[in-house]
Formats: C-alpha cells, sequence, structure tokens
RNA sequence: CGGGAAGUGGCGCAGGCCGGUAGCGCACCUGGUUUGGGACCAGGGGGUCGCAGGUUCGAAUCCUGUCUUCCCGACCA
C-alpha cells in the first residue's frame, strides 16, 4: 500500500534509500548532501555511542572536546594530510551579514573578511595536535588517550544517506604515546574494539586488515580497518584506526623529555567511526520489509501490541501487559506497548516490522483465555503461541538467539562471497557476477593497484591481518606475490 | 563538474505532445460500523502547478533563463 518498498534485487539504491526514509531514520535536509537524522536514526546511534563510549572507557580513554573551526594554517602543517583534505573543505570568510542596500535581502558584509579564514574540521587532527603541544612536556603527561564526540564536514561530490554526508557525526580517538611500540598496540587496540564491536552488537561480520598505501588515511604511517561487506556484494569500510608515526608530532613539534631526559617526538594514533556505522547496518540486514536489527542496538526490543473489540477486553488486556512490561524491565529489555487508538493492528505490525523491532508481541482477548501470547520475531518472521508463565526469560533468551542468528546468517553470506581467484578473467568475472570480496594475488604495486581500479573499478579493501602467506603471481602483471589481497567495488 | 530523470495540496503521482474552471490515491477532519496482517461507508477541508521572464485574449501545458533534488560517473569515512 503507502509503504511499498523498492525490492532490493531490483535497485539496490532505490531499496537502500526507500528503507531508510520509510524506517524513519533519516530524511533529506534543503542543504546540498546534507541529512536530518529523525529520532529514531537518532535513537540507534546513542546505542552505538553508549555501547562505543563504554569500550572506550574501558581501555582507558576519557573524552573532551575541540573547537569546530580550525585556522587555515594548521591544516598546511602535515603535507600528506593537507593533500588529503584540502579538495573537499568547507571555508569561514566573513563573519557577518548585513541588509543590502538595494533591499534584496541579506548579502555577506564585505567589511567583515576575517584576516585568517577558518576551516570547518574534516577530522581534528591538526586543532588536536596544535592542543597537544602544549600538553606534553614529559613522559609523565603519555601517554595522552583522548576520545572526542563530533560532527565533521567533508564536502564530497557525491552524498548517499548516513554512507557519505557533507556534515556527520562521528567519534574520533586521538593518542600520544611514549614509544612507537605502544602507539601500534594502542592502534591495533582500537581495531579490535571496532571489530568486536561491529561483530557482536551490530551483528556484522568485518574482516580486520592493512589499508595499501594508496588507500592509507592523509598522514598516516599505517591504516588498518574494518571491512564488511553489504547483500549487493560490495564492500563498505566500516571503521578506520591509523597509527601515524611522528608525523603529526613533527608537524606541529610535540616532543617530550624521557626518563634520561632525552627529547623526543610523541608517537601517535587516530581511529574513528561515524554515523555510517547506520547505513552499514541497514545494508547488512534490512528485507524487503524494513529494517531488520539487532537486538543490542535496537531502540525498541519488544513491541506489544494489543488486539480488542472493546473497552473491556483492553482494559483487561492493558493490566496483563503491565504484568508483562514489569517482567521485561527487570530484565532491562526495552518495550514499547503500543495501544493507539486510531491504528489498527495490521498497521502496527507492518509499521514496526519496517522498524525492525526484534521481537512483537500480539495479545487479544483469545490469549487472555489460554494465558498466552503470539509472539514473532522479526529476522525469520517465526510465528508461536507462548505462555505467559515465564515469559520474560523466553524473550531474554530469544533475544540473544536472535542476536546470534542474524550474526550468522550475515557471516555465512560473507563466507559465501570471499572468493579466490587467479587469473585477471577470473577476476573480472567475479566481480561483474557476484561481487563480493575477491581475494587474488597483487605484484604490491601503487601502479598495479591503480591500474586495475581503472580496469574494474575494484580497489584493495585490504591485506588481511591473518593473512597466510603463499606464492603467486600477480593476477594482473604476472609478477610474484607473496600473499592474496582482498579486492571488491566500494561504497 | 559530465550524463540521465524529476520538481503539481502533508506524501506518492496523473494532466503537458494538441493552451480554455487543477485531478487521482494515500494521509487529514466529522459521524457511524469495525479491530488476530496495512478496515469500510458517508460527508468535508486543503494547491498562486520550483522560481523569474517571454509568447498569447487566456499558460501547469509553448519558449528562454534559473534554482533545487534524486540516480549514474570522477572524489571519499
Amino acid at each position: 500500500m503507502a509503504k511499498e518498498i523498492t525490492s532490493r534485487k531490483d535497485d539496490y539504491s532505490q531499496w537502500y534509500n526507500d528503507i531508510v526514509l520509510k524506517a524513519g531514520l533519516a530524511d533529506y535536509s534543503a542543504v546540498r548532501g546534507c541529512m536530518i537524522i529523525k529520532p529514531y536514526g537518532y535513537a540507534i546511534w546513542e546505542k552505538m555511542q553508549q555501547q562505543l563510549d563504554k569500550m572506550f572507557k574501558d581501555t582507558g580513554h576519557v573524552n573532551a572536546y575541540f573547537p569546530l573551526f580550525i585556522p587555515k594554517s594548521f591544516l598546511s602543517r602535515e603535507a600528506a594530510h593537507v593533500e588529503g583534505f584540502a579538495k573537499e573543505c568547507a571555508v569561514v570568510t566573513h563573519y557577518r551579514l548585513k541588509n543590502d542596500e538595494s533591499g534584496k535581502g541579506i548579502i555577506v558584509d564585505p567589511d567583515a573578511k576575517l584576516e585568517e579564514e577558518l576551516i570547518i574540521r574534516p577530522t581534528s587532527e591538526t586543532i588536536i595536535w596544535s592542543t597537544y603541544k602544549t600538553w606534553i612536556q614529559s613522559y609523565r603527561d603519555l601517554p595522552l588517550l583522548i576520545n572526542q564526540w563530533a560532527n565533521v564536514v567533508r564536502w564530497e561530490m557525491r552524498t548517499r544517506l548516513f554512507l557519505r554526508t557533507t556534515e556527520f557525526l562521528w567519534q574520533e580517538g586521538h593518542t600520544a604515546h611514549a614509544t612507537q611500540q605502544e602507539a601500534e598496540n594502542e592502534t591495533i587496540q582500537m581495531l579490535n574494539v571496532y571489530a568486536d564491536f561491529a561483530e557482536n552488537f551490530m551483528a556484522m561480520p568485518v574482516i580486520k586488515g592493512v589499508k595499501t598505501a594508496n588507500e592509507r588515511f592523509a598522514g598516516a604511517v599505517e591504516t588498518y580497518c574494518i571491512e564488511a561487506l553489504m547483500q549487493d556484494g560490495k564492500a563498505l569500510q566500516a571503521g578506520t584506526s591509523h597509527f601515524l608515526g611522528q608525523n603529526f608530532a613533527k608537524a606541529f613539534d610535540v616532543k617530550f623529555s624521557d626518563k634520561e631526559n632525552k627529547l623526543d617526538y610523541v608517537w601517535a594514533t587516530s581511529w574513528g567511526v561515524s554515523t555510517r556505522l547506520i547505513g552499514a547496518l541497514v545494508m547488512a540486514h534490512s528485507d524487503d520489509d524494513g529494517l531488520i536489527l539487532p537486538p543490542s542496538l535496537a531502540p525498541i526490543q519488544v513491541v506489544i501490541i494489543p488486539i480488542y473489540k472493546n473497552e473491556e477486553q483492553k482494559k483487561l488486556i492493558s493490566d496483563k501487559v503491565a504484568t508483562i512490561i514489569s517482567a521485561l524491565k527487570a530484565l532491562n529489555i526495552s518495550i514499547k506497548y503500543d495501544d493507539a487508538e486510531h491504528t489498527r493492528p495490521g498497521w502496527k505490525f507492518a509499521e514496526y516490522e519496517m522498524k525492525g523491532v526484534p521481537v512483537r508481541i500480539a495479545i487479544g482477548a483469545r490469549d487472555i483465555e489460554n494465558n498466552t501470547v503470539e509472539l514473532v520475531r522479526r529476522d525469520t518472521r517465526e510465528k508461536t503461541n507462548v505462555s505467559l508463565e515465564g515469559i520474560d526469560q523466553y524473550i531474554n533468551n530469544l533475544l540473544e538467539e536472535i542476536q546470534q542468528s542474524i550474526f550468522n546468517k550475515a557471516k555465512k553470506f560473507q563466507n559465501e562471497n570471499i572468493i579466490a581467484v587467479n587469473t585477471f578473467e577470473e577476476f573480472t568475472e567475479a566481480l561483474d557476477n557476484r561481487g563480493g570480496f575477491i581475494s587474488a594475488h597483487w605484484d604490491g604495486s601503487s601502479e598495479t593497484e591503480e591500474k586495475i581500479k581503472e580496469l574494474t573499478k575494484a580497489t584493495i579493501r585490504c591485506i588481511p591481518l591473518d593473512n597466510k602467506q603463499e606464492a603467486g603471481k600477480c593476477i594482473l602483471t604476472g609478477n610474484p606475490s607473496s600473499q592474496r589481497v582482498l579486492f571488491a567495488r566500494a561504497y
């Protein structure tokens, strides 16, 4: 009816947009490439934030906040960094408006030009490192382990809801360490935190790996990432953790005295995930009827829908529901009892399916008689009649089972879509016919990587961390290679 | 920035070629019957047709310009 969703198979982009819009996650905004995150979408982000923040704190990090504006000169301090971000920065040049003298509305006051333009942060390395310079003098000030929750702006040419918006919300961790080893450990630790979050909370399997030089973060020595596979066979970079070496310390002159009173530059890392994860969640699990949310991130885990013919029945049902709700709340399960009068049961069923609520309970006069409820799980649509006796524990177990089951399904999909090929023909055929991750030999040169990208639009997503060493020949050049890397077309 | 499509009540669209009182579905309001998979009947309210010019007695429709959005590419988390 009014809310048909385009089929996944017909037009994946349209299908994705439909779900994002119809599940009430976001809306287009009046500003180019920007997005309005609606309450339901934001509730998912809050669940993500809450969990990630806990994981960051458990690994010794604290939160702080740095300014949105970056003096233009800061950006030019680290050469590779400018190179990477210069072409997508929004710039503030004036600080005042005034009424146009000819009465044509409001204009930028030409007299209010800034001495030095301000960049709206595309990421905060520069402003943070200019601050760290004043905070760090001694090894006693290290390690400095700070995270910030913020918005950033990148003026991308093409945008997509959640996956690439002009402004987006994210967290960025910026740490400073006394030794290279410690900074490298931090980089890997945070990569593992992200992978843990993706797999155990988003129920989305990921591949941990390291980026090639081409795909590396601007200013990093090494970029680690988690890569996920979407249902259309394209890859999505879901999070990154960078070992920055001493690049930023040198650019911003951040030195410390060690125990022997020797001066050295500090070692740095940065790592981040963004609201893109919400897009990943949609593309990893949804079906043609809407979202499928893993219970750990679902703002509503259980929805209860009453079915009644009159006020008397409604009262009986509501009383019964009250006992279910208090039992579930005791187990920290989030519940919504939707007894709204203006929509009918069938409408509500469809609505909560679209919103991806993991478990739905329907309760009517029939159930009151039998002391049961009708229970439907969103992921498999399986419908069962469950006794009210011990229902709290039953649902608690079911939520865990759904979480696991969604992950298993995605994992199975990922496994089925990682294939090894040995020739360029097999490579292009696999790309065109099925997509997915393609494991292939590559000679290690940037030129070859570029050439393959040009020919096929596939990029090297990563060199998996647990990669086994194996002699082979590059699929393009035939040059010797010591290991396979993962290629894919990506978002 | 190149290629494609589209801007008409809150949402989705038709009308446009061939100019002549702005229409449909959903949503909304009122009353009633309904309620275990997106209810039904009756009545009702709401639109200067993206914007600006032009042609014409008359423009949603034709012409010119312009803005915006979506999709595909280059760029990217």
